[in-house]
DNA sequence: TTCTTAATAGTAATCATTATTATTATTGAC
DNA sequence: GTCAATAATAATAATGATTACTATTAAGAA
């Protein structure tokens, strides 16, 4: 991989937000600092970065978010206001767990808990 | 929900087989018992399927995915032949353990494992 | 500096899914 | 059984996220 500012940008600002971001959003803070990115930029460097396992790509209702911080954590979807919140368990925990069981090599696990937080349902 | 046969060939159509087929598949195997049958339709009725937990739907790669079995398990997606695999393992095991450990209220946890099948990769 | 080619901007295309709308079919009340 | 209310449908258009295309620009190695 080439240097590139634009990419650069992105994973910046991805490592500046707890948010999980999808694409559009980051085209639009990316833009603030360089005005003639192109959203098909945005789009090819989210796929290498990816793919280079810098950032996580998150599937959530066919779309795709982002996230800056690649260490191993699960997601929490919230039914009622849509946050996305970051669980500190290891995916791995769950992926040793189902290798022992199967004779499938298990590579990769995503794990999407759906629910109700804590703050829209306190006990 | 009324009785709709269009409704009641999908879902036998699903019944039918355990290759977890997408809507135009499903639409194409729809088509050959009733050839007007519209693929908004088809849409309509796995969503609503789906909402009655009659059948499941699986997110895959950006695409939806239908099961018309429904019972508690888990899916594995070989990286080499594509292929989906239903794994006996509940996910509600991994759904306790995750909610002893958070304050949010889990409601669903879907489980997509990658990696490669034993037939693409013996041991 | 020059050459190769990765990366880009801008735009068009794709493709799964949903929305719209006029028509048809189901079902419960009479 | 008839009828009215409305769920379901077929056909089609629209949406929206993502990818593909193409001419141009810019890394960075020689």
């Amino acid at each position: 991989m080439r240097h590139s500012t634009q990419r650069n940008t992105i994973l910046n600002i991805l490592r500046g937000t707890r948010s999980h971001p999808i694409a559009d959003w980051i085209y639009d803070e990316a833009r603030k600092e360089l005005p003639n990115i192109s959203l098909g930029t945005v789009y090819r460097n989210l796929n290498q970065l990816a793919a280079h396992k810098m950032i996580l790509s998150i599937p959530i209702d066919g779309v795709i978010h982002y996230d800056g911080f690649t260490h191993d954590h699960l997601h929490f979807v919230c039914v009622e206001c849509r946050k996305i919140y970051d669980i500190e368990i290891q995916a791995e925990e769950v992926t040793s767990l189902i290798n022992v069981k199967i004779d499938h090599h298990v590579a990769d696990c995503q794990i999407q808990l759906t629910g109700t937080c804590s703050i829209c349902k306190p006990n």
